[in-house]
RNA sequence: GCUCCGAUAGUGUAGUCCGGCCAAUCAUAUUGCCCUCUCGAGGCAAUGACCGGGGUUCGAAUCCCCGUCGGAGCACCA
């Protein structure tokens, strides 16, 4: 199987539905997939030279390895040959119609005056095409079909045009005479060996204009199957690999792994796992309609994934300080993980000032546990120490709420989805590693990214 | 306009090819209860779907026809 990616920059979430199907399709049956760039339009289609590699990066992410990886733009030569082939077979001819003209004809069900050219000329004229002697839009050559098919979509499609601007990679740039998508996409597969071909609805009329190159080669056409689009919810940006690259230009979006963007990258940077994304994948599929994947989807097995091994600390946003008073004890010591008490526990200093999240406030009069600490009553300017012992809340139902201390606690910003949210975080926060994950209790896992300066930067994964 | 394709709960999916075991599977979601020093995890329960109309048949989610809705192609893009 292939993944045949357009090289125009990191991949959006959609663009792990392929590498997730084929490279499980592949594990669970001892197959091989490559990945192929096709990277054949230096145009209007111009590649993006750092995204080649950004993709292979978002394909390790997602836990493949192809077997193999290559670019169309290396294989010219190639492309050419066959086509030498056809015209020998009498299946292509050169063809200077305009656009325009063509369609016309071609609508109507009527051969250009190009279409019985002799081999001889065709020869001439698409070697003329090669030297780069055409210019854009002088000169093609067309696959011979059956112009009165009646699909007009499949009647003498083009194979080969003339495109002036340089392919960006230093390797192809003196090319000038490229191939479209049909034509080498369909002869690569056959080339590559490919057995299934998956690709989206969009290029439906695809393996029927390719089938008539396959005849005249006698070659067997693999299976296909097509896919309609993927829609992720949770999103306000639009999942396009030239809208992303257009906020991130205007500056709306600080780069390819901006938690706001629909990206690899972001969910990467997120600490969402490539297995979850793989999973959710596989699971939408192979159906023909367009399909909403919901991000609740991939959240749920991460969330699966890395619940276990996640230490919990507290991180409050927005917090309200309160004084605390009535003696409580100088530390808190709540577990790192409330299922694994042998992980041993944090020490929050407590000190004589508290923050909680709005919500949490006690009404005067009322009482809360402080998670890891005790019960507190709230009074009029105060929340009094009333004690640890904790039956107040197995039997009495106080509420449980998460605090930091005031004076002690260190800064957070915690970079979501919907924006930026600050916050201050137990002092352990501080002294965590980049990459390393959290619980932060009642709020969500999240990803400790770096600390600047006094503030730690950490990007929310999930609730 | 011409040519293709599709439609099962909020979302995804199984079942459709070869009609009955489907008063329709599983997951997720939502809600409630239990448990828990988290609104996380775990346990239990509830909610919720075969696009519509005809036809064939003893019997239709499944086969046929019409309609509706949705998607795609008709490029010198991929």
């Amino acid at each position: 199987m292939r993944c045949a990616p357009n090289p125009n920059g990191p991949w959006h979430v959609g663009h792990a539905r392929m590498p997730a199907v084929i490279g499980t399709y592949r594990d669970r049956y001892d197959g091989w997939f490559c990945v192929r760039f096709d990277d054949t339009d230096p145009e209007t289609k111009r590649p993006d030279l750092d995204a080649y590699d950004a993709i292979l990066d978002d394909l390790d992410y997602l836990g493949f390895e192809p077997d193999d990886v290559y670019r169309a733009s290396d294989r010219l030569e190639t492309y050419y040959e066959h086509a030498r082939d056809l015209i020998d077979m009498d299946g292509a001819y050169t063809c200077s119609c305009s656009g325009e003209a063509f369609s016309e004809l071609k609508n109507a069900g009527e051969a250009c005056p190009h279409r019985g050219k002799d081999a001889d000329t065709v020869h001439e004229e698409f070697e003329g095409m090669i030297a780069g002697e055409y210019e854009s839009g002088e000169m093609v050559l067309r696959v011979k079909t059956d112009i009165e098919h009646k699909n007009p979509a499949l009647r003498d499609w083009v194979a080969f045009r003339m495109i002036d601007t340089p392919h960006p990679r230093e390797e192809a740039n003196e090319y000038r005479c490229w191939p479209m998508l049909d034509f080498q996409s369909g002869i690569d597969d056959h080339l590559l060996g490919i057995s299934h071909i998956i690709r989206g609805i969009d290029l439906q009329d695809s393996a029927k204009r390719q089938q008539f190159v396959y005849d005249y080669f006698d070659w067997e056409y693999p299976e296909v199957i097509h896919w309609g689009h993927v829609q992720v919810d949770a999103y306000d940006v639009k999942m396009s690999t030239s809208t992303i690259s257009e906020l991130i230009d205007e500056g709306e979006l600080d780069g390819w792994d901006d938690p706001r963007a629909p990206t690899l990258k972001s969910l990467r940077r997120r600490g969402i796992r490539g297995e979850a994304i793989v999973d959710a994948m596989v699971e939408l599929g192979t159906s023909t309609s367009d399909v909403d994947l919901a991000m609740s989807a991939i959240y749920a097995t991460n969330r699966e994934l890395i619940d276990d091994e996640t230490d919990r600390r507290f991180l409050v946003r927005d917090g309200t300080e309160l004084v605390l008073g009535g003696d409580p004890p100088a530390e808190a010591n709540p577990p790192l993980h409330p299922d694994h008490e042998e992980r041993g526990v944090r020490e929050i200093p407590v000190g004589d000032a508290v923050l909680l999240e709005p919500a949490d406030v006690p009404d005067n009069g009322t009482r809360v546990w402080l998670k890891g600490l005790g019960c507190v009553e709230a009074t009029a300017d105060e929340l009094e120490f009333t004690g640890a012992d904790i039956d107040v809340v197995r039997e009495e139902g106080v509420d449980v709420v998460h605090w930091v201390p005031a004076a002690e606690s260190v800064p957070v910003r915690l970079r979501t989805i919907t924006g930026d949210v600050s916050g201050r975080a137990e002092p352990g926060v501080a002294e965590l590693e980049s990459d390393e994950m959290v619980q932060f209790e009642r709020v969500g896992f999240a990803r400790i990214d770096h600390h600047d300066g006094d503030e730690t930067v950490a990007y929310y994964t999930h609730d």
